[in-house]
DNA sequence: TCGGTCGTATTACCCCGGTAGTCGAACCTG
DNA sequence: CAGGTTCGACTACCGGGGTAATACGACCGA
């Protein structure tokens, strides 16, 4: 039920060390950020702020300083990227994006063994479990 | 080596009626698009516009009409669009992802079967395969 | 106390997806 | 031929991601 967390690239790179450390701010943000290219420390100012009008984020004070957290979970962003894609692309079907990924994607022996052995632990939990 | 074709919601749904047709009018796939909501028919005239601006449709003119046809394959935009989310959210381990939806999606125990057939497939052609 | 520094708030752009009104040219049709 | 219709071109606007300069207030050290 929850609201479909969409997140530019930045946003999710922030959220992602906001996830690692669970609280940071917007200076700590600036410099944990992968340095692929340098961006200002207003601009991830502004963008926090405007992550926080949307929801995904909060912060306290400490003195002077903001310290932002996460108020979403990586689980509930992913899970609600993913589902859209699979929407988009697939009609929300699931395994249609899985054969997707099997017939084009670079997938080799070893990943394709994993695969089959996670295959078949889900199928135990769906046997052992009522859920 | 295909460049990343980023599409809208709206624009994708353009492409679906353009790969399902061929080609087609602008007022054919204004037509043609489902009426999730009524869109007038400048908008898609002007979606076709900036999407020929950007590469993945063309057009042909027939009397006073234009006659709009993709560039790109469906599979192209699929693959592209797949791999931004893959690395987005898994940094490109497909793995990664196939597991999210294991243990995140609802995936019934039909649906398990038939990736697991699926599975099997690929490793056969893996094997027959010099590749 | 005064000036510099630190850190957030404000403001302003650019780009692009989406939406659509208006304009002008071509084309029928009476 | 005149007037209405059709269809693309042009223009404009909103929202949101991204980027950043500038303004402003608080704080600290000399």
């Amino acid at each position: 039920m929850e609201a479909s967390h969409r997140l530019g690239e930045l946003q999710f790179a922030i959220m992602r060390v906001l996830w690692d450390a669970g609280e940071a701010t917007v200076a700590q943000v600036h410099e944990t950020l992968p340095v692929d290219r340098a961006r200002a420390l207003t601009t991830i100012a502004t963008m926090l702020t405007k992550m926080e009008k949307k929801g995904v984020v909060a912060h306290r004070v400490d003195g002077r300083q903001f310290v932002y957290h996460p108020t979403v979970t990586e689980e509930q962003v992913t899970r609600s990227m993913v589902a859209e894609l699979t929407d988009r692309l697939f009609e929300g079907d699931v395994t249609a994006l899985v054969s997707h990924l099997l017939t084009e994607g670079e997938i080799d022996p070893g990943e394709l063994r994993r695969l089959r052995r996670l295959i078949a632990e889900r199928q135990d939990e769906e046997r052992h479990d009522a859920n």
